[in-house]
DNA sequence: TCACCTCCCACTTTTGAATCGT
DNA sequence: AACGATTCAAAAGTGGGAGGTG
């Protein structure tokens, strides 16, 4: 069976999840809100529902395109979406089963980049990350017939760079290179998760990684977008030149953007790509010495200045990594369960067992220090979910409304992540991709709902559950209420609630 | 001087309200 | 009156360029 499950995820490329945590509910309670039982045996309806849900990228060709590239993301201080847009094909979800569907953003590695010479080198190391923070699909909770009856799109997902974003952004470093994560988690009889046995599923798609920066810095990332972008349609060029940059300047004739001209002389004159790339057409009034020419963009392996052949090995992993696990019981511990991907190794190796995996090699060994982010000294924006109505006004959550100090975001991303929370872990795991979210790094992730943040208001933390919680209210729609809690034998339990 | 960032621009697509026809 | 289709204006989303900052 696993083996049937491995071929056919692999033709689509893909792997898919095979675990999912030992159920608390009855699986069809939530849809007719009805208090479910808890603690109830074991369920292996809803095991399955986890196991089985497979999750296909959409557009993964013209993300691969990008990948090739070497993917950038613009971010801005007012967020500026992603393009490509995440949207995935979920399948093999129970249709009665309500699920949480998330994204979130992890560092891919420590380090900062540049762009220089037509390639992306390391810079150095990466700044103090930012304050992780989840975005919560609008739909969420929503039954697995919702999920898979048709995309489900994260195209309103924003980043930044505005440390002190108060819109519920995605609050990256410019110039560092970022994985997004999908996370996929069961809705308990409330519409939330995180109880006891909350279980949950993480994707990777390492075609989705990508640089983030303020302008972009490869040509051809330029290009792609404008070719690929509907809004970005008003760049694309034509054979007679840029119509576009002609009018922009007031002439009535074209004008060869920087772009072509960087690329037209160096395809006419190699030789000098190196002297390009350094900005040699820097004093040219229509060349901006950050314009590259168009190429590749290798990406550096971890050996600092040497770039690597390609922008995102590939051949670090299958092109999507799974990753779950369950909350077991009422000990506070986390106890990690991992299937290994289907592609990350012969079908016949995978057990019914839970075991952990290796980390990728460009995969957080950082994770948690990214979202440690000891660097947080300033006062990150921590959204609150409030409920509509009774939120009044709302607003931006500004600094004066920052939480009270047990719920500081600070405070939560000065804890240290994993292994310091005690989680129960079969054998060491270095890698412990999603748990950094809902265990250990959620101490630095605040999690942030899509809405608006005209609804978002500091509530006061509500009753602290074992481990982890993290629930969202549909009760109080639209704003989805989400608990983040932490446990360490060292800390007080800390909650973000959104 | 340089790398990076911010703001503004013109353009396009998207969204939603208003209007009209059936 | 209800519903669907169409129209239109406002809002939102683009990359580029100029200029600012450290």
């Amino acid at each position: 069976m696993l083996q049937e499950k491995a071929s056919a995820v692999a033709d689509e490329g893909v792997t898919v999840a095979q675990s999912g945590g030992l159920p608390e509910l009855a699986a069809d309670s939530s849809h007719l809100g009805l208090p479910a039982t808890p603690n109830i045996p074991h369920n292996n309806e809803v095991d399955q529902n986890i196991e089985n849900i497979k999750v296909v990228l959409h557009e993964r060709e013209l993300w691969k395109k990008f990948h090739e590239a070497g993917t950038e993301m613009i971010i801005t201080k007012a967020g500026r979406r992603m393009f490509p847009s995440y949207k995935v094909k979920v399948t093999g979800m129970n249709p009665k089963t309500k699920y949480i569907l998330l994204i979130d953003i992890v560092p891919a590695d420590d380090h900062r980049y540049k762009f220089c010479d037509n390639k992306w080198m390391v810079a150095g190391k990466a700044e103090p990350a930012m304050p992780g923070r989840l975005y919560v699909h609008p739909d969420s909770p929503a039954t697995g017939a919702h999920w898979m009856r048709q995309l489900v799109s994260f195209q309103k997902l924003k980043l930044t760079n505005n440390h002190l974003d108060p819109f519920g952004h995605i609050i990256l470093n410019s110039m560092h290179k970022y994985q997004p994560r999908l996370h996929i988690v069961k809705a308990d009889e409330n519409n939330a998760f995180g109880s006891k046995n909350t279980a949950y599923c993480t994707h990777v798609f390492h075609e989705t990684a990508f640089i983030s920066v303020t302008s972009y810095q490869n040509h051809k990332i330029t290009q792609l977008k404008i070719e690929n972008n509907p809004f970005a349609k008003g760049f694309r060029g034509s054979d007679e030149g840029d119509l576009r940059v002609s009018r922009l300047q007031g002439k009535d004739y074209p004008v060869i953007s920087k772009n072509m001209v960087r690329q037209r002389l160096i395809s006419s004159h190699p030789h000098l790509s190196g002297k390009l790339g350094a900005g040699v057409l820097s004093g040219h009034p229509q060349v901006h010495s950050h314009y590259q020419y168009d190429s590749g963009v290798p990406l550096p392996s971890s050996d600092s200045q040497e770039p690597l052949s390609t922008p995102f090995p590939s051949s670090r992993e299958p092109s999507l990594l799974y990753h779950c696990f369950k909350h077991r019981d009422n000990t506070r511990h986390l106890e990690l369960g991992c299937k290994r991907p289907y592609l990350d190794t012969a079908p016949a190796a995978v057990s019914e067992e839970h075991y952990f995996r290796s980390p990728p090699s460009y995969e957080p060994p950082l994770l948690s220090h990214s979202y440690c982010g000891e660097a947080l000294g300033s006062r990150e924006a921590c959204m609150y979910g409030g409920m509509d109505g009774e939120a009044g006004a709302g607003g931006a959550v500004g600094s004066e409304e920052l939480p009270p100090p047990s719920l500081n975001c600070n405070m939560w991303a000065s804890v240290q992540p994993y292994p310091r929370y005690g989680m129960q872990t079969v054998e060491p795991m270095p890698y412990q991709p999603f748990t950094a979210h809902f265990t250990s790094t959620a101490t630095a992730a605040s999690v942030v709902p899509h809405h608006s943040p005209s609804m978002q208001r500091p509530q006061p933390a509500p009753p602290v559950p074992d481990l982890v919680s993290f629930a969202t209210q549909r009760a109080f729609p639209p704003i989805i209420c989400i608990f983040l809690y932490i446990h360490d034998a060292n800390l007080p339990s800390k909650a973000i609630m959104l």
